[in-house]
DNA sequence: TAATTACCTG
DNA sequence: CAGGTAATTA
């Protein structure tokens, strides 16, 4: 079924023997420096593979190849990953598909996919299938739009529907047909695979597009003027209208169940089906409407239920409308495929959309309504799916999606998959807010210049997190859904890379986290520290809480380090009065110091292994102002030398190498883990801080002295 | 599931 | 140093 992935995995586990291997197994949370004996029943866990030793990589570092090779497979498997996650989610969402279906969207999707990472990447480490890498691209993009358009023209194609629903002979007929070398279009005629052919199908393809279009304008005239009608007449008389209505949905319904097969009707019987279907929806929501009234004024005397049934009669407003432009979507899409698509691309690469990490996704919303079509269509005329970047991309929703939205609570915003791209591409951008942000926030993308300040400026009026959420949940939305249906320029720029596609929202969620993270730190707290680097806000100012670390902050963390390796939250707290604490603030302090003892251990393995090929003995080591160790250490941690080290870090510090040391020379460095037992030692060896630390001022004091 | 840590990468 | 992931515990 996935072929990229089974032997993505092969590669993973030929390349990283080593899955990554816990060092702190079983060492108690937040009890590092109390001297709390701690039952490590984990550690058999640990020890159930036993590669290669796990020694410092970045020391040691070779020529490790495989790193080499496994970055070759990401743009496949990045893909593959989607697929996987999406599909089955398909399954849930779309009752109305058979299992088999939906395993040859897989199927085809994958293909799709796989093409597209030869396409992307020189170096085709898991096409199984033989493609050949060196097909040229153009000639690739062509063909896959081909396809696209191949779609489209079926779609027009109502008399060849009625084969197609055949319903037995789905399977080998679709894997055929979507075949990129021949092209069989829906009109009976064969194209050669020469190009001139090609071309030619293309330029009949984009005028039955442009007709398509001229169609679907014609049904929304139509549909507008029913819905005029609908809401003159209907308003004071639902209960009638319903019944009519239901008649009038009735006939549709039928019309689907028996009439598929036989749709020699063509379009005129398409957009009546649409007007039934829609009004049909219609009536629903009305319904949900007049059920929601019984509902309040039974309820209405209870007064606990009094908040609750606000909230749920506006999911239920929401939902009923939703359901109707959902729907009238789903049925106009078939003969609107630019608009959606272009609609896809521009919210896409806007960047202003689809930040909130798959979940709670406010804006590419919109999109869905695409993938549904896709999967309707491709159900009816068992043909193939068009491979794009955003049909892929599309295929990741997972829940209706209605064009106007209905809010979830997004709960957290997390940051969670697939980031290494955003990662790799993000910092070469930078906004002139990140430079404003102390010591870490840095803004990835750069759509997120025109956004972020308008997160923040609703962040300013609304301290707390939800309501924060809330607004800039609205403002991006406010910015996002009157653009759908009305811009189709975007479609003449190609298609977006895969990076586009996916850098938009997660750079979009970053910002948010962010946000989240400052705890909504007001415009106030940027301009009182948005001074450039140079010039870090001076801590004299007392008092006021900053809700952001300044560099300031950081020399004093490592100055603390000189006393605590494994300083526990409530320490942090308690020594960085002037900070205002929040989840972000926390874990980036103690990240620190977990960078802080990154480089310490790395600093003790490397100085213990050279003294072990010094021949030294153990006794033979110390560790002095004068070491070369400390100097490494020093330099690291009092850069400017303006704080006098405690003679306890020099003790520590020497226990520390000589317990890597003896490790080293018996050979434990050959275990898994064998610094879990050195880690151990070491986190009880914090002293406690000097009351200065305490002070918000004291790296006046500190390094005054 | 959140928190914490190690490890890896840029 | 930060971002990310994986592992582990509570």
């Amino acid at each position: 079924m996935y072929p990229c992935l089974t032997q993505m995995s092969d590669i993973e586990e030929l390349s990283q023997p080593q899955k990554r291997r816990r060092v702190d197994s079983g060492v108690k949370r937040s009890t590092y420096g109390q001297n709390t004996t701690l039952a490590h029943a984990t550690a058999a866990a640990v020890n159930g593979v036993a590669p290669t030793g796990n020694v410092l990589r970045s020391l040691l570092k070779g020529s490790s190849q495989n790193t080499e090779s496994l970055k070759k497979e990401n743009g496949a498997s990045i893909i593959s990953e989607l697929l996987k996650t999406a599909i089955p989610n398909k399954e849930n969402t779309m009752p109305g598909h058979s299992a088999s279906h939906t395993q040859n969207l897989v199927e085809i999707a994958q293909e799709e996919a796989i093409q597209m990472s030869t396409d992307n990447t020189a170096n085709n480490g898991c096409n199984g299938n033989g493609m050949t890498g060196g097909g040229n691209d153009v000639e690739m993009l062509q063909a896959k739009r081909a396809r696209v358009e191949n779609i489209i023209t079926n779609m027009r194609q109502s008399p060849s529907r009625s084969e197609m629903l055949g319903g037995g002979q789905l399977g080998s007929s679709r894997r055929k047909q979507r075949q990129p070398q021949q092209q069989v279009n829906s009109m009976g005629g064969i194209l050669e695979p020469n190009r001139p052919r090609k071309d030619q199908e293309r330029e009949r393809l984009k005028q039955q597009l442009h007709e398509m279009q001229q169609q679907m304008e014609r049904l929304q005239k139509k549909y507008f003027e029913l819905y005029e009608q609908e809401s003159s007449t209907g308003d004071d008389s639902d209960v009638e209208v319903i019944h009519a209505a239901q008649k009038e949905g009735g006939k549709a319904n039928q019309q689907e169940a028996e009439g598929q097969e036989s749709q020699e009707l063509g379009p005129s019987h398409f957009f009546e089906r649409a007007r039934a279907l829609v009004r049909e929806q219609e009536i629903a929501a009305r319904q949900a409407h007049l059920n929601r009234a019984q509902a309040m004024l039974a309820s209405i005397s209870n007064n606990n239920h009094r908040s609750n049934f606000g909230e749920a009669l506006k999911d239920k407003l929401t939902k009923a409308v939703t359901d109707v432009v959902d729907s009238v979507v789903r049925e106009y899409f078939p003969s609107q495929p630019t608009s959606q698509i272009t609609t896809l691309h521009h919210t896409h690469s806007s960047g202003v959309n689809g930040g909130l990490n798959g979940q709670g996704d406010i804006s590419r919303q919109s999109v869905h309504p695409a993938a549904q079509a896709i999967h309707n269509f491709s159900d009816f005329h068992s043909t193939h799916i068009p491979y794009h970047p955003i049909s892929s991309e599309a295929f990741d929703q997972t829940e209706a999606l209605p064009l106007v939205v209905s809010r979830k609570k997004e709960g957290r915003l997390r940051v969670k998959q697939g980031n290494h791209r955003v990662s790799a591409n993000a910092n070469t951008h930078s906004s002139s807010l990140a430079n404003c942000l102390p010591t870490s926030v840095a803004i990835p993308n750069p759509s997120l210049q025109q956004t972020l300040p308008i997160v923040s400026a609703a962040f300013s009026l609304h301290h707390h997190d939800e309501q924060a959420k809330d607004y800039s949940a609205r403002s991006l939305e406010s910015q996002d859904v009157p653009t759908p249906l009305t811009d189709h320029q975007i479609l003449s720029n190609g298609s977006p890379s895969m990076g586009d596609v996916h850098h938009a929202p997660e750079g979009l969620s970053l910002s948010l986290l962010k946000a989240e993270c400052g705890d909504l730190q007001d415009l106030t707290d940027l301009s009182a520290y948005g001074s450039p680097k140079g010039s870090p806000p001076h801590p004299g100012s007392q008092g006021i809480q900053n809700s952001s670390l300044t560099p300031t902050h950081l020399k004093k963390a490592k100055l603390m380090f000189f006393y605590t390796r494994y300083p526990s939250s409530s320490t942090l707290k308690q020594h960085f009065p002037d900070v205002k604490f929040n989840r972000c603030i926390t874990s980036q302090l103690i990240k620190w110091f977990s960078n802080f003892r990154e480089f310490y251990y790395i600093q003790m393995e490397k100085f213990a292994r050279q003294a072990m090929s010094e021949g030294l003995e153990t006794k033979d080591l110390h560790v002095t102002r004068d070491s070369e160790l400390f100097h490494a250490l020093n330099l690291h941690y009092n850069k400017s030398n303006e704080f006098k080290v405690p003679d306890s870090f020099l003790v520590v510090a020497e226990q520390t190498l000589s317990e890597f040391f003896n490790a080293i020379k018996a050979g434990k460095d050959l275990e898994a883990s064998w610094k879990k037992n050195i880690y151990k030692i070491i986190s009880k060896l914090d002293s406690p801080l000097p009351e200065i630390f305490q002070s918000p001022d004291c790296m006046k004091e500190l390094l005054g002295e």
